[in-house]
DNA sequence: CGCGTTACCTACTCGGACGTAAGGTTACGC
DNA sequence: GCGTAACCTTACGTCCGAGTAGGTAACGCG
């Protein structure tokens, strides 16, 4: 028997705190995507971090102070995500396809960071929920200029069956929801994701900017 | 000075367990609905109900059996007053418009329930997240039966471009969303929405099932 | 080698909220 | 008029988890 015992998880020491705060964002993103903000605990969020409470509290501080750091690196990883892959020279119909393309490449690719923008941060009451929505109804702004910009290039007027920001709302979130139902599909790429949802929203578009326009029959 | 007090918020006494139970009920998806599940105590639900504790837990049980009357309770209204407004033997579209009139009034007219059960019901891990996905995906199957006998009745095939459950499913998200616009845009009326929402698909998909397709140009 | 400083942990306090025990009050049958 | 059952409350036990106090080990520097 060696005086040497065979320590458990033998735990990195005395490492450089830039290298522990990502070790704890990185945790604490996994675990509140997990269960979400209240029913995660920083005890856990500590052991997965491998790192002890009090250190979370002060290099991060309070659990909702911690909460918002995870949200906005997410965030911003998930613009910059889009961005990279947006060109703003193509016509609009190219714009928004290649965004998607990006938007459904990042939350294949980072699910745990979709799951807690999406899901966990509205659960969140007050200060990060406007945040969320506050960025998201940018995001419905951008896609309303977007369609805007197509449809008066176009020459489509005030029409009293159209909304820009309605219909941009309404296409955000079928984006959000074939994003969710692409989590349980990991089989469907993202240009074929995006691809749908154009087939979805572009075609029609087109059709109403030509000025043909569903109605209910009778009744 | 007259003995009788003028006592504050006379609560009624001595109701039977039925109106109790609705009182409890009704609280409790007005509580639930601000403040999310977690964060809501019984406390504040019973003072809300303008009754004590004890009643709550010897008439509904704990706090999730509680939750789960509330979601059980508002998912049910919710799918009646649906079935209630759409007429099976009409055209598939008709249907869809139909459907969708009566889900924007219900969301109009029950804004708290529709709350609980959008934002709030997922919030708690577990049996009820999972009740309500299922409740989710049963209605994105409805749409896809709804939007594949549209289709086949056309004479559309398999097609590349073409996934009914991913189009229901990005569908049902844009119904969604477009309710959360609503609620703040109050003046909008269901039929609108719901017209807004059929342009946006309908005319699309009619495009789909004449074989015209949506393609990126170059790059 | 000593001494300050930085990195880090164990072990605790404390408040808040779920859930309950025990008892009081009103109605109703007989 | 009196027991009994249903209705309803005040006041408490208990547990869980956020946040902290104080101590230990390693490193830098003279």
């Amino acid at each position: 028997m060696t005086e040497e015992v065979q320590r458990p998880t033998e735990r990195a020491r005395r490492l450089p705190r830039a290298v522990r705060e990502r070790q704890i964002l990185d945790a604490a993103v996994q675990v509140f995507s997990r269960y979400g903000y209240h029913t995660a605990s920083m005890d856990e969020i500590s052991e997965v971090a491998g790192v002890s409470k009090p250190m979370i509290y002060t290099y991060l501080g309070s659990k909702e102070d911690l909460f918002g750091q995870c949200i906005r690196r997410e965030a911003t990883r998930l613009l910059e995500a889009i961005q990279e892959g947006v060109k703003p020279d193509l016509p609009p119909d190219m714009q928004l396809w290649h965004g998607l393309r990006s938007f459904y490449r990042f939350v294949a690719d980072f699910r745990e960071s979709w799951t807690v923008l999406h899901r966990q941060a509205l659960t969140v009451g007050g200060a990060f929920a406007a945040e969320i929505t506050d960025m998201r109804t940018r995001a419905i702004e951008l896609v309303a200029a977007l369609v805007v910009s197509a449809g008066t290039q176009k020459g489509l007027g005030e029409q009293a069956e159209f909304s820009g920001e309605g219909l941009s709302a309404a296409l955000v979130g079928a984006a959000e929801s074939l994003a969710d139902w692409a989590l349980d599909h990991p089989d469907v790429s993202d240009g074929v994701l995006a691809s749908w949802l154009m087939n979805l929203v572009w075609l029609g578009f087109n059709d109403l900017v030509e000025g043909k326009v569903w109605k209910p029959s009778e009744s």
